[in-house]
DNA sequence: AAATATAGTTTCACTATTGAACTATTTAAG
DNA sequence: CTTAAATAGTTCAATAGTGAAACTATATTT
């Protein structure tokens, strides 16, 4: 095999994890003791798509509507979410933002911009104008890597 | 503010939570029903440290030492890693892998490995090398912001 | 009208995590 | 030397996220 290509993918897991991992820690700093980073990310869905469903959630975080099913209705408790049932449909519930979870999110939104901003200026804007879009195209390779998973379970 | 880092901001966070999400399942796919993945980054730090203790691993890992002691329990539980006592100061544990856990961190290792190089075989080697090495800068960054912080808490 | 499919929930079991109390051991101070 | 403080690791209770399976309610197909 490759020697070249063995050390990049070395280099890649190792930093992937580490980045990830100091990455949520950080977030988790800033999204502070009111909501988890799960909670966070639901609301920042929920308020980019204004509406949207468990099962719609469920697809965009690959997980099983029943962690969805947790996940919200500890936000609903906490009185950040509302549920609204389709009156053309009553099978599905229309998911959305209170005024207060509305309010938290872009709270906790602004600090979260203000942080990545603050070491995405450590580059130089070409550099990392580079490094987001491979990252890009990464994305979409993982997401056809998906599909095509799926397809080979029929 | 400016509108175009605005932007990159916005495209990191989205791109960074989906390429996240999505490989965390790719691997679960590939790490299977034997191990979970934070398992199987447990199995991978010891087995390249060769033998490390519970402390070390909450460092790197970013979590408290009672969360290395469930994951630890549950790995010693299945029979892949001895815990040896230092005789020089008994209050310290030394993790390492048995036979058994050195098997299967390799066997799950090398598909993984194939899982990686099958996408980043999608690049050209100097775009990857490029993002690979932004990757790392970032990676830096973002330790020396955790350090500044730690220091801050004095 | 009956069978099947879909959206969402509930329940159960399990993993990961924190915080606080605790044990055992080592190091530092008086 | 003895006591006080620090350190390594564990235990325990509580909370969150997760998947699997059974379930409710509603819609669609046959």
């Amino acid at each position: 095999m490759n020697n070249e290509i063995k050390e990049l993918v070395d280099r890649y897991i190792a930093v992937s994890f580490m980045v990830n991992r100091t990455g949520e820690n950080l977030i988790k700093n800033e999204v502070g003791s009111t909501l988890t980073n799960d909670q966070h990310y639901t609301l920042r869905y929920i308020h980019g798509a204004h509406s949207c469903t468990s099962t719609e959630l469920a697809e965009v975080f690959a997980v099983k509507k029943s962690a969805i099913t947790a996940i919200i209705s500890r936000l609903w408790e906490k009185g950040f979410i509302l549920r609204t049932r389709n009156e053309k449909d009553r099978r599905v519930v229309y998911l959305s933002l209170t005024e207060k979870g509305e309010r938290l999110f872009l709270e906790t939104e602004t600090k979260i911009h203000k942080l990545v901003e603050s070491f995405l200026n450590e580059f130089e804007q070409a550099e990392i104008q580079q490094f987001i879009q491979t990252y890009e195209k990464l994305n979409k390779i993982l997401i056809e890597r998906k599909e095509v998973e799926l397809e080979e379970c029929l």
